[in-house]
DNA sequence: TATATTTGCGGGTAAACACTCACTTATGCA
DNA sequence: TGCATAAGTGAGTGTTTACCCGCAAATATA
């Protein structure tokens, strides 16, 4: 990403690892200050609060997830591709960025409750992927947002007991295995 | 229910009324104590610490889910009534009891991390239902623990969505087509 | 070079926290 | 009735917390 080491995004990037280990709340001001070599008052001069620093951190992971998954669905366009993409986009992400999906995931259903659940971007492309196949029909008629929920809660579910060892397979048959039955539900 | 009132379940109900609304870590012991109506030291002679507490609560409730779930199954042996009660018991759980739905959820996801994520009966009991549905060659062969966290997400995820407002639609017709959805990924 | 603005510091603070403890009151039992 | 134990109290404890503020150094502007 090549970012410009400047003290702010030092913080950032502190209280990201920090927030990914621990949660928001158990992540103290001093922790992140002294993970980023900064004192606790500089933290401060660039963030008026605590929330507002996890405010920025949540929203630059988002974009990151964003953008990753943005990249799995540009082959193709018919809504099956894309349908497929996106769900090897999540996994994909999951595997290669397993804390920063965490937080992203744990963060956007619990510990920011009102803030920005507007902003769910993942969730509001697959609800069109969704209704773009219903038009060119590909998907049978449905509520596109309750199928979106289904798929989202069957992808979320299942990355969280993969992770925590509770389903023993290999990432390309789950993933196999997932698009098949979202499909099934689609079709 | 009909329980005995002791100080002990005093702080019990205060708790959780508590946890439900503002999450375990949010809560303090004062908040318990004052609501419960009980001192602060009191709290420490039913319980060793506010953990402790928390974890009764957490199992408690999750004991209540799951006798209600096992209610839902009773009507009929056959694998496809028994997953069509167990998600109308799910639903119907998370509709009358809306918060403690969400604590036990939430909890066994984010705040309880280690403690009792084996004790998850309500996932146990679904995989069950989806192996003897193998077994009884109603569903498919596929790896059940796999497929019980796919249903089990998209029922979760739908709450979710369903709660916080994203998802217009009544209960009977969400019910019906979650339904459908878990026989198209079985059958 | 003189001056204004931003960035960084780190000790300090008041509030909040989970938990303790010496003590009082209620309960069970012989 | 007398006594042991359990239940309840609330002021206190030591920490930890997010956040503040006077000051210094760096940087920008003239």
């Amino acid at each position: 990403m090549a970012q410009v080491r400047t003290k702010k995004q030092d913080i950032v990037n502190a209280a990201l690892a920090l927030f990914m280990k621990k949660g928001i709340k158990a992540t103290t001001t001093r922790d992140i200050a002294l993970r980023a070599d900064i004192s606790e008052g500089t933290i401060y001069r660039h963030f008026k609060s605590k929330a507002e620093l996890a405010q920025v951190v949540f929203e630059q992971n988002l974009e990151l997830f964003w953008k990753h998954l943005r990249h799995y669905l540009h082959r193709g366009d018919d809504p099956e591709q894309l349908l497929s993409g996106y769900i090897r986009g999540c996994f994909e992400f999951a595997r290669r960025h397993q804390r920063r999906y965490s937080f992203v995931i744990a963060a956007h259903q619990t510990e920011l409750k009102k803030l920005s659940r507007q902003k769910m971007k993942p969730m509001r492309m697959l609800i069109k992927i969704l209704m773009l196949g219903q038009k060119q029909k590909f998907f049978r008629e449905a509520n596109a947002h309750l199928a979106a929920a289904m798929i989202f809660g069957m992808l979320t579910q299942t990355i969280f007991y993969m992770k925590s060892g509770q389903i023993a397979v290999n990432y390309p048959i789950v993933i196999q295995e997932t698009t098949a039955a979202c499909l099934r539900i689609l079709k």
